[in-house]
DNA sequence: ACCTGAACACCGTTCAAGT
DNA sequence: ACCTGAACACCGTTCAAGT
């Protein structure tokens, strides 16, 4: 009734949306150029004429969840930017469970990561870091970022599974009782401050590593 | 000639290896049940008397990736021990590197992984931290160890897909001018040393977080 | 107990054919 | 120019049948 009566022209975007909607709501494995076609009241085949192959919808995805990220603001400090940009990105990256998957086996170098990875660059190097240490901040937020995402994203405790591994909570605090004292913080996922706690370490030093190269710039933050 | 004139008894344990084998060689996504058979001699139904299904091959290849990888020691320095362990997970997650893929979309909490994650709690706890900050600290290593993992990784430059989104060198410092900039860095892939460098803030970081709660303990290190 | 062949319900993608 | 149906070469997994 809704969309299958008008005729809405296929586009890519439109086709980039349905699938980032289908990843969405039932998982990125359950995205098919079959199934995606159905979402859009046509055959499988016809996405072909406005979308190379699948790896190109998944490279549309990417850039798609990349483009809600606020590109950070050009001669800000660098400090407050980033940190706040770094949340929002672990936001996105959370919110599209996917798209931390798609990212490992596509790369992330789209127009949209590209431009997000050069701004963020230039708001390092304006704040005085050399090229090199620009690069590993680049690299050492970018992983902690990734790889927090990455965690939250991953495993998910499905129960049947892990029943498989450690079949009753007794023989978890004998095997692994390191693990079993700290179920309680394990289990609690509240990810933006637990992500802030190492994002503010890491921060702080490379404010550190920033003052000893350039002495008299600002006062490192009391965190 | 080699295997198939004797009859050496399938196992789950050979099957694993052959899979881990092949993911090295060719990929994981090369690792299919018929290829898999083909490589053991047998048809690919005959693996389901010894593994429960794909995934259970998955999961046993994570496991055996991890078993590679040695127990931090109980009651050493906890600076040095963690520093030395995730230099050699990270060479393990970068010589596997199908097992970050596998990771996230199986979880990590087979009986090798939660026994390496209990030792590392364990070495933490001993050192000091508290149980709230040894799960910060566990995340943070994690994050880092994973995500530089993730970003070595992922993408690899595929220079055809490359030259889809800058035509040319020219295009490249205009748009991106930050990136085309610290493009020498980027490519130089010199991945121990980039990766110490943060895994030595972070450690440095977590220090200042024992020492501030815990007077009296160990000087920092003039790293 | 272990292995097999055929079959089922899916994939991504190609291609000639329709309009 | 865009859409379609049939087809190809793959998947993971089930199941009855073999030994």
């Amino acid at each position: 009734m809704t969309s299958t009566g008008t005729r809405t022209p296929l586009t890519r975007d439109r086709i980039i949306d349905a699938a980032v909607a289908l990843a969405d709501e039932l998982g990125v494995e359950e995205v098919s150029m079959r199934k995606l076609g159905a979402e859009l009241g046509v055959e499988a085949m016809s996405l072909y004429n406005h979308v190379e192959n699948k790896d190109g919808i998944f490279d549309g995805m990417i850039d798609h969840v990349f483009e809600s990220i606020p590109l950070p603001a050009a001669e800000s400090d660098w400090r407050a930017t980033v940190r706040a940009t770094a949340l929002i990105a672990l936001d996105r990256f959370i919110s599209h469970p996917w798209v931390v998957n798609l990212l490992m086996q596509r790369g992330n170098y789209g127009q949209s990561s590209l431009r997000f990875m050069d701004r963020t660059l230039g708001l390092l190097r304006s704040a005085g870091f050399s090229d090199e240490d620009t690069h590993h901040a680049w690299q050492m937020l970018a992983s902690h970022t990734m790889g927090y995402a990455f965690q939250q994203v991953s495993g998910g405790y499905d129960d049947k599974e892990w029943d498989n591994v450690v079949p009753s909570q007794a023989e978890l605090a004998e095997f692994f009782p390191h693990v079993a004292a700290l179920a309680p913080y394990l289990a609690e996922c509240e990810a933006g401050a637990e992500f802030a706690f190492g994002l503010d370490i890491i921060i702080s030093g490379l404010q550190a590593r920033l003052d000893a190269v350039t002495p008299g710039g600002s006062q490192p933050l009391g965190l």
